[in-house]
DNA sequence: GACAAAATGTTTACGCTTGCAACATAACAG
DNA sequence: CTGTTATGTTGCAAGCGTAAACATTTTGTC
């Protein structure tokens, strides 16, 4: 069966069941980050014999590694560990306003190195590509045995997932700025490129608050306005282009002043972090000083805006459990913040808000994966095709 | 491999290979209502005697049909047709305020024969599986020749997708009624229950407006309120518990006035059918004449009106599209009306409330499947099972 | 300390499904 | 009537997972 990637085709040859089997062992190791031969086995349904053969074939092609198992686990012949491979890794870029972060993420998530570029102003698209190459020349040359296999970068702005145009990013200044093409033309890998919501509810959905859930909304606060990504039957819902998750513009009010982009009466003119820090008194801080401050503050002023902002944080999220049903909403960034000053207080407003049947299956809590949150989301994009597919990019590497 | 259902197991074997190929074949049969084995060929990519193994099969199964080709079709040996077969059906239930209906659904989406019950007032849960069971009787004298393989409900209302449990129908006045359970009590098909604005997004992505597209939002207007679909991916969004899609509660305007779920400053509080008719002078007509009304209609209140709910509808498809980036937006019921009304008035107002990048990929259409789209929604609800798995099936009517 | 039980790895023969190549068949073109 | 083209049909080969028997390792018990 010959793909020609114009269509994708429908049938299914038996090569195509081994590149399934070969793929369902790898998340699963991704996802468990190690685990038993024999649990692999009960996992899937396959045949001890099965597993043995596919296993060794991941092994063959250095995205695992097998062990044997140390403590005691019951009666039996003990069934070695697979753990992911040290060899293969990819590489996740993120840039901010003041800084770029380009790190190596190896299977399982793990953020195994990084290096951090300061900028007084933000990095111009153009900086990035030779930024990219020589920060993954350092950083490859600090973890010598490791082959990165692509890369994955966490955009704060809209990102045409095709080919990595970022349309739109106000917090990077960027406009129109082919950043694939730009990092394709540089680096020998295949790099893809997403927006940072997205990739950080994929992030949370994977290893985070929202581990194994079909059916979650990450809403993050950020200094320069109100992002969030959506996970609807276990996968990011990326939309045609990759826009979608835009909850920042949604309509949550009364009052019609517009936002950044020019939508009225959007969430994120009435829910920002800087109206808090002007309040707090205090100046564009760190994240956990900022919860900190704002959960300490008995301000009346203060109070009062964080309800006013908590109200229409819960006009959004009504619109999003009305929406979507989701099991599961993680705040991140100042969201969650937000909601540790007045606890309990979103939830309460949300009654009001939503349909009852579908809020009664909605849990709220904060994001965990903090700071590494982008990284590991930019790994998991660039992860995805060897999750998909092992076999031809273990080949790949071997060419 | 044995499956127990529990939990969902992650490996192939090479029956799962025959069961994919197979699904994928009777899918194609079933969007495309028939076409040549050679079309199979290049659509799946499997080799010509693979395809012949399985058409034979489906065949075997009483699925589909081969016929010779009729018209002329090129050089070569003539291809020869696979169309469904009128040997299988499903049964699709529609319950309204005044009526109920039970239709026989063919593969291909084919409405073959249907049973209209009028209701002076909203029918009572517990009068539906009677009801069903006669109207199937008497449709299956009609078409004796016709196996039915499932039922598929399509209730106005939240509907619970584990169990069929109805949440909340308030224009049926039905609050937590097993309607699943009721069914399959009396009913010896499997039954499956689901809200109907769901099914019409699903019809519409099949046969429909939407037809073959990936990211698609459906959106209709009735008599009690909104409701709506998403397709995401392809398939429909239904949330964790089948609640998904309820646009009609999502946060639309200035005004606070609650709808009749309790939900403050709603769009179904603001954009309704029975405000158009009142000022129009009309009753409860014919969803084609209150087009036609509101089409001719010059009265400066009655624009003034229409303008003010395309205002409210606006704000509520820019949130559709700023969070789900959707091709293509279906309006269903008096939604439909609305725009034909004032027409490219809802998307020049969408261009103050939807993000640019994500707007400039999202068309507006009316629906297309008219009055039988709940019913073709039920059947499609009622073949999902089949469709995934035909043989499962094709044996369980062979017992 | 020896032996049985339990759980899992390992090996080999087998069945199922698809792929491939050769041949057969049907339509069209000249 | 004959050659070309496209497709159905047939028999054989290859790949993959399964099943069963055997080997290995740990635990528990007498």
């Amino acid at each position: 069966m010959i793909r020609d990637g114009t269509t994708p085709l429908l049938g299914h040859g038996s090569d195509a069941t081994r590149r399934r089997n070969l793929s369902a062992l790898l998340v699963q190791v991704h996802r468990s980050r190690g685990l038993s031969r024999s649990s692999l086995t009960q996992a899937t349904g396959l045949n001890r014999s099965t597993i043995a053969g596919l296993v060794a074939e991941l092994v063959e092609l250095g995205l695992v590694v097998e062990s044997v198992p140390e403590g005691a686990q019951g009666v039996g012949r003990p069934s070695p560990i697979v753990r992911p491979s040290d060899g293969v890794g990819v590489v996740a870029v993120v840039p901010e306003a003041d800084a770029v972060t380009v790190a190596l993420v190896g299977i399982g998530g793990r953020v195994l190195a990084r290096r951090r570029t300061a900028f007084d102003e933000p990095p111009r698209a153009q900086e990035l590509p030779p930024l990219v190459r020589s920060s993954l020349a350092a950083l490859r040359r600090s973890r010598p045995g490791l082959t990165p296999l692509g890369v994955g970068v966490a955009v704060p702005g809209l990102v045409r997932s095709t080919d990595g145009l970022v349309r739109l990013a106000p917090h990077l200044g960027w406009r129109d700025e082919p950043l694939g093409s730009l990092l394709r033309a540089v680096i020998g890998l295949p790099v893809s490129v997403s927006n940072d919501a997205i990739l950080g509810a994929t992030a949370e959905a994977v290893f985070g608050a929202a581990r194994g859930l079909g059916h979650a909304v990450y809403l993050n606060g950020g200094s320069s306005g109100i992002g969030g990504g959506i996970i609807a039957g276990g996968v990011p819902l990326r939309g045609v282009d990759g826009y979608a998750g835009e909850f920042g513009h949604t309509h949550a009010g009364a009052d019609d002043r517009r936002d950044a982009a020019g939508v009225p009466g959007s969430l994120e003119s009435q829910v920002t972090r800087a109206a808090l820090q002007r309040l707090l008194g205090i100046g564009p801080v760190d994240q956990d000083e900022f919860e900190a401050a704002l959960v300490a503050s008995a301000e009346p002023a203060v109070l009062a805006e964080v309800d006013r902002q908590l109200d229409y944080l819960a006009t959004t999220l009504g619109t999003v459990v009305n929406i979507l049903n989701p099991e599961l909403v993680v705040l991140g960034g100042f969201l969650a913040a937000l909601d540790a000053a007045r606890p309990g207080r979103l939830e309460a407003l949300l009654a009001d808000r939503a349909l009852d049947a579908a809020r009664e299956s909605v849990r709220i809590r904060r994001a965990e994966l903090g700071s590494d949150l982008l990284l590991i989301g930019g790994g998991e994009l660039a992860f995805a095709a060897l999750l998909a597919d092992p076999a031809s990019m273990g080949e790949w590497r071997a060419g």
